[in-house]
DNA sequence: GGACGAAGTGGAACGTGTTCCTATTATGAC
DNA sequence: GTCATAATAGGAACACGTTCCACTTCGTCC
């Protein structure tokens, strides 16, 4: 393990301690969903956090790190929503295409936030590898799930299809968070996506 | 048009303003392939250049438009390479992966070049729009031409295909250059999503 | 209670992208 | 040639991510 890596819930020991993350991280989406990539400065995350800047950074080794955890911390709310109730649809395009819909719009009723966390996952380097390894599981947990509900067994194909419908929306939520696409023209073309690859 | 676009080519009246452009991107060039993205720092791009830093902003608006606008310029090299001689391959995903894998090859051979040129482009947001489309457009057209050589009608799916090709790939990229994947995994991942999608 | 190390505070300082200003040099109209 | 205008040079100044340091507080062991 790299020594760059964010304190997670379980590192943390004192309550203290995980009341300094927690605000820490509120603090992150406030900021975020209220101007995006460029209003979580990490003077006014730690200001609004109530933390010194050094403690901060003690946290969280770096704005990425801080965002990419955000991020982390948000999938994994989707994925037990999911995780819970049986996703509706007939077929596995449209079980997926389901999953895929609802998480975006999620993710569009808060552009500035969906800004942010996006920019920062695509900016992530190798030192963030472990927060962007758990986003990457949980998104293609989802999807396998919705293709084969309640599967335990899963075929190479399976796992291929749902990373490249993974790398498809990240492209498409790129193009949509840097304002060259549409929210409508991001939903057509992960159905044109799904429909390509999941031909039943 | 947005006011803060790059200066073209074509916007450039004289010699000496075409040749101060060519200086300023040789420099980006050169400073990328040495130490990638962080190593293109404006201040050196316009020493190495020799020219103000007030006269690179005015060229180019920002680090992440001269990026982009660099690797607009490579892919037009590439594209123009596929245009002439035919591509080899029986099949349409055998000539989509010659083209993929030769293009990826190129762009491995140069790591911090391909670093620098790709986070660049994930960067950047509405206000590099000309500069992104020009990308998309050229890589497309070298899918679609792998797909189908020399054909001038394409269906909707073809064009489909090729843009998630396209998103699979840069995805792929993004995870190369971040150290989150090796050059041998990019590849296949790449193999897969075009024998998913191209089942000929 | 006291000692000690870890964690936190507050803030200065540094690097780099970006902006801005003034002086100087090219360019083009006449 | 002369003048007006635009383009460029040179560099100071600012913003924000990041690092660092001196000091204080907290938790733990004796």
């Amino acid at each position: 393990m790299s020594s760059a890596n964010s304190l997670t819930v379980d590192d943390l020991g004192s309550a203290a301690q995980r009341d300094r993350r927690k605000r820490i991280l509120d603090a992150t989406y406030e900021l975020a969903r209220e101007g995006g990539f460029d209003a979580v400065q990490m003077r006014a995350v730690a200001d609004k956090a109530e933390v010194a800047l050094g403690t901060l950074y003690r946290y969280f080794p770096s704005k990425i790190h801080l965002l990419v955890s955000a991020l982390a911390s948000e999938f994994e709310h989707a994925e037990a929503a999911f995780r819970d109730k049986p996703i509706p649809g007939d077929t596995s395009s449209e079980r997926v295409i389901f999953v895929l819909k609802k998480t975006t719009r999620g993710l569009q009723g808060d552009p500035h936030l969906t800004e942010a966390l996006t920019r920062a996952f695509m900016f992530a380097d190798a030192s963030v590898a472990n927060e962007i390894h758990s986003v990457g599981m949980l998104l293609s947990s989802m999807l396998t799930q919705a293709m084969h509900p309640g599967a335990t067994e899963l075929t190479a194909d399976d796992v291929a299809i749902a990373r490249v419908i993974g790398d498809v929306w990240l492209s498409a939520l790129v193009a949509w968070v840097t304002g060259r696409s549409t929210a409508a023209e991001t939903g057509a073309h992960m159905e044109n996506a799904v429909r390509l690859l999941l031909r039943d």
